[in-house]
DNA sequence: ACTCTCTTCAAAGAAGTTCTTGAATGGTGC
DNA sequence: GCACCATTCAAGAACTTCTTTGAAGAGAGT
């Protein structure tokens, strides 16, 4: 094998590996498995496509490396293959977003406009969550804060949040974080919250990024799922 | 526009950068490009293809918001839109060589064996600079070394090196350096340096990874090219 | 062994990608 | 204004990807 062959082959390669997030659904996946793992059905349904649909696309995923499998009982659980993946999906977020004009009115499109919703960094929610003058609530569903979440927060996904308001009290800021800077439950947590006269704020990013950040985190047993 | 087209239609979006890279002749394009600017015809012939298709290619880069350009006289020169495509590609290659298993094999078949070309590491290199103990030469192109090279490194493109080996002091070790840690030029300085009884190693990576590092460079004018 | 559930495979049409060839464009410098 | 040059565009053939549909496979539990 010639210099050229060979030199094309490994890019070829590397090339794989971007093809392999080449496609909208297989990047909704990634961000969906950043949270933690999960199996066919519930990818399905994030991502709103067939079963057979995503178990092919998961599949594209687990070819390039990206992705990796592991069986309990009849279930097939899908997971990052690791927290390098997490860095190579933020950077290609980063740069589509710092590149690409038109993003941003995509994100607006999907999130809606952020310009009130203030975002509290990383580094002030974990300052504050040690100094112990906010509460933090995980409005993510509940299998991800299963498979991990930011240390002392409470779950409450999204959709039972007008249910347990009046269990938050009143004179203590929120802070609301989901998926990442693209999630849009944190933005409806926190819209719902300040309707009904509390204060509160979203996490600049998500739980994929501060895990990554090394900042305190926990994980339940799958049995602990929280009522 | 309902929630789930908004939403296709952001992870869209954050796929077309992915696909931008997913072809191989297009990422060789971004790891020269990661070396400075170039125009087309200098990067057709790296690439080993047409000019049209290399234009071609150059355009999807563009549109994903990878590159630009900057006309000079009626030359078009071509460059990363920013760092963070670097980091992009340095965490593509990262997962790829992480979890591609016959990646290794690809590398192999491309670099040849390494195992006896010590590599020198970023920070080893910076110490043994400031200690003045070493020979740095850049072994690449000389419009690469022009663009930006390792401070108090000397350009000697690795197809002059047989010549200028006699200017070398031969009892001073020579770390080459090249493009990147897939790059081939460093290896065969070294394999030619040390057939020629000289101490040789390779930095383990290359330019655009000392300059990320922010680790001291310099920069010529284009009217300063050494001959 | 049988059935159940979850997951993957196969086929096929529509749509997209890649590379080649040859022509067109549009600044530059005379 | 004109010729020249580097670069881009256009058309087409070969190939690959995406999605849907329906069927097949593989463990787990009875």
């Amino acid at each position: 094998m010639g210099k050229r062959e060979a030199k094309d082959a490994l890019f070829d390669a590397f090339a794989e590996v971007a093809k392999s997030l080449a496609n909208g659904r297989r990047a909704e996946l990634i961000d969906v498995l950043a949270q933690g793992e999960r199996h066919v059905e519930e990818l399905a349904e994030e991502i709103g496509h067939s079963v057979a649909n995503t178990s092919f696309h998961l599949r594209a995923l687990a070819a390039a490396g990206l992705v990796v499998t592991r069986r309990d009982k009849n279930r097939i659980f899908y997971r990052l293959a690791s927290d390098r993946v997490i860095e190579l999906w933020t950077a290609l977020r980063d740069v589509a977003s710092a590149h690409h004009a038109e993003l941003e009115e995509l994100v607006e499109a999907y999130v809606g406009r952020r310009d009130q919703l203030d975002e509290v960094s990383r580094i002030e929610l974990a300052e504050r969550i040690a100094a112990g003058d906010v509460i933090v609530i995980d409005v993510r569903p509940a299998a991800e804060y299963v498979a991990g979440h930011i240390a002392g927060a409470r779950s409450i996904p999204v959709e039972r949040l007008t249910k347990e308001l009046r269990s938050l009290p009143a004179d203590v800021e929120v802070v609301a974080y989901c998926r990442g800077p693209y999630c849009v439950l944190a933005d409806e947590a926190v819209r719902l919250l300040r309707r009904r006269g509390r204060t509160a704020r979203r996490l600049a990013d998500g739980y994929p990024e501060w895990r990554h950040a090394r900042l305190p985190i926990q994980t339940l047993a799958t049995s602990e799922v929280p009522s």
